[in-house]
RNA sequence: CGGGAUGUAGCGCAGCCCGGUAGCGCACCACGUUCGGGACGUGGGGGUCGCAGGUUCGAAUCCUGUCAUCCCGACCA
């Protein structure tokens, strides 16, 4: 009985859902738009977590903690900011509950309404300059550099297990500077920290860039984001970083004096990576026989099946995986020897694919006879008999290998995506028939940005940093043009 | 909020048209045989048929209402 996960192609939404499902990530709730996290979901985003925040860490960036509930004056403070998430907020309006006096449950109290309504925070840049006010008096107590690890809420219409739902955890820095230069360079590094992370953990390539107006931040001067590219040729926002300029320091009153002693608004930036990452690493890499997780971050690197007859087979198994098994685990590898004797083989080899486990080693008694292992790779799903002495150092530099090969393959489908159109009929095509990103020219006017939205679905993604200057006209109103930028279907 | 579909065992489904007191596969429990790509046999446990009304001697099945979920749109740093 395969779990057949097929369609990539044609049904791509329910291709999506299957991985998440079968591979164990994550389940549908009980509540309208949340998901379930569930182990092996939640270990692949611990170790995305972890390896963030240390490069948090290492950046000078400390962790903190703020309210779940925000009032709602709070929100009203700068207006671009609630303008952007009024649509989506969820409301606490009371705080008791009561037996029903006609006998049905439960029903809300209404003697227990609130004075003033609290908002489950869509984001915490309110909560957290209301409390910046407080902590910010001098240029000496700058740069403030502050990250939270929490949950969020957004009531979105639609939701999509990962990409977006309707509660979802992620990190969200919030920091402080005495000067807009300084606090450009914090966008611009945590730009970079988390395209390091996408690139090297991930093995997800992206494109740095700017948002246009259009899709900016609620109450952000400028937005920074990483750009990846899906297998159905739709891009996805992988993670953004804001320079708030003065914004929220206007809006929350947060001044420090200089070294003369003058009063000064503070500049600001704010930068978050959600869960939604989890599914842009299925969405890149699986394929039809399940996930296919990058070694870096895989919850389980090398998984060891014994084949065996009896238990004296099972007992030489045994004592030979032990060896290995603790070679690997003190090089630092994730290694399970998966021994349950509910299973068999087979059935263990499908259910690891579809769990995304990289590297797998079969091991029976005819191997041990021959002093080797099958080893088999995931992402190629090639098989190749190793010598068992010294595995462990071939193991390694295969997980590395696999690491690579991962993020080669992401790359040259990404690279191979990028086409540059001249005209619109080309334009549309290749967004029908190609998918992937089209660079073209742009006239710079938010009305031809939301022309084209409205034509064909295609969204500015980004322009990307460094975008070469070249004369040009606008691939869809003929005006002048500096530079190409980058149009994509999004998620 | 519009369009489509679905709610029956933990999961996947059949039964509904034509009303007669619920079934199949997987999973689970026991025993035995198995074990190199999702094993097999025998026996067993588990269900207020989404919910609420109505019709009927009798409703999973017919009627009305309602709720929920999924897909496609609209919406969405």
């Amino acid at each position: 009985m395969a779990k057949e996960i097929t369609g990539r192609d044609k049904d791509y939404a329910q291709w999506y859902n299957d991985l998440v499902l079968k591979g164990g990530l994550a389940d549908y709730s009980a509540v309208r738009g949340c998901m379930v996290i569930k182990p092996h979901g939640f270990a692949l985003w611990e170790n995305m977590r972890d390896q963030l925040d240390r490069m948090f860490k290492e950046t000078g960036h400390v962790n903190a903690y703020f309210p779940l509930f925000i009032p709602k004056s709070f929100l009203s403070r700068e207006a671009a900011h609630v303008e952007g998430f009024a649509k989506e907020c969820a409301v606490v309006t009371h705080y008791r509950l009561k037996n029903d006096p006609d006998g049905n449950g439960v029903i809300v109290d209404p003697d227990a309404k609130l004075e003033e309504e609290l908002i489950v925070r869509p984001t915490s840049e309110t909560i957290i300059w209301h409390s910046y006010k407080d902590w910010i008096k001098s240029y000496r107590d700058l740069p403030l550099l502050i990250n939270q690890w929490a949950n969020v809420v957004r009531w979105e219409m639609r939701t999509r297990l990962f990409l977006r739902t309707t509660e979802f955890l992620w990190q969200e820095g919030h920091t402080a500077h005495a000067t807009a230069a300084e606090a450009i360079a914090e966008t611009r590094q945590m730009l970079d920290i988390y395209a390091e992370f996408s690139e090297r953990w991930m093995a997800l390539p992206v494109i740095r860039g700017v948002k246009t107006e259009s899709e900016r931040f609620a109450g952000a001067v400028e937005t920074y984001c990483i750009e990846a590219l899906m297998q159905d040729g739709k891009a996805l926002q992988a993670g953004t970083s804001h320079f708030l300029g003065q914004n929220f320091a206007k809006a929350f009153d947060v001044k420090f004096s200089d070294k003369e002693n003058k009063l000064e608004y503070v500049w600001a930036t704010s930068w978050g990576v959600s869960t939604r990452l989890v599914g842009a690493l299925v969405m890149a890499h699986s394929d039809d026989e399940g996930l296919i997780l990058p070694p870096k971050i895989a919850p389980v690197q090398v998984v060891i099946i014994p084949v065996y007859k009896g238990t004296d087979q099972k007992e030489a198994i045994d004592n030979r995986v032990h060896a290995l098994v603790s070679q690997l685990k003190k090089a630092g590898v994730r290694v399970k020897y998966d021994d349950n004797d509910n299973n068999r083989p087979g059935w263990k080899f499908a259910e690891y694919e579809l769990k995304g486990v990289p590297v797998r080693i079969a091991i029976g008694a005819r191997d041990l006879e021959n002093n080797v292992a099958e080893v088999a790779r995931r992402d190629t799903r090639q098989k190749e008999t190793l010598p068992l002495d010294n595995l462990d150092t071939a193991i390694i530099s295969l997980l590395d290998n696999i690491q690579q090969a991962m993020f080669e393959k992401a790359r040259a489908y990404r690279d191979s995506h990028i086409t540059r159109v001249d005209d619109w009929a080309a334009f549309e095509r290749v967004l029908d028939e190609k998918g992937g990103f089209v660079a073209a020219h742009w006239d710079g006017t938010p009305a031809t940005e939301e022309a084209i939205k409205q034509k064909t679905k295609a969204t500015i993604r980004c322009i990307p940093l460094d975008n070469p200057q070249e004369i040009g006209t606008c691939v869809f109103s003929g005006k002048p043009s500096r530079e190409r930028v980058l149009f994509a279907r999004a998620y």
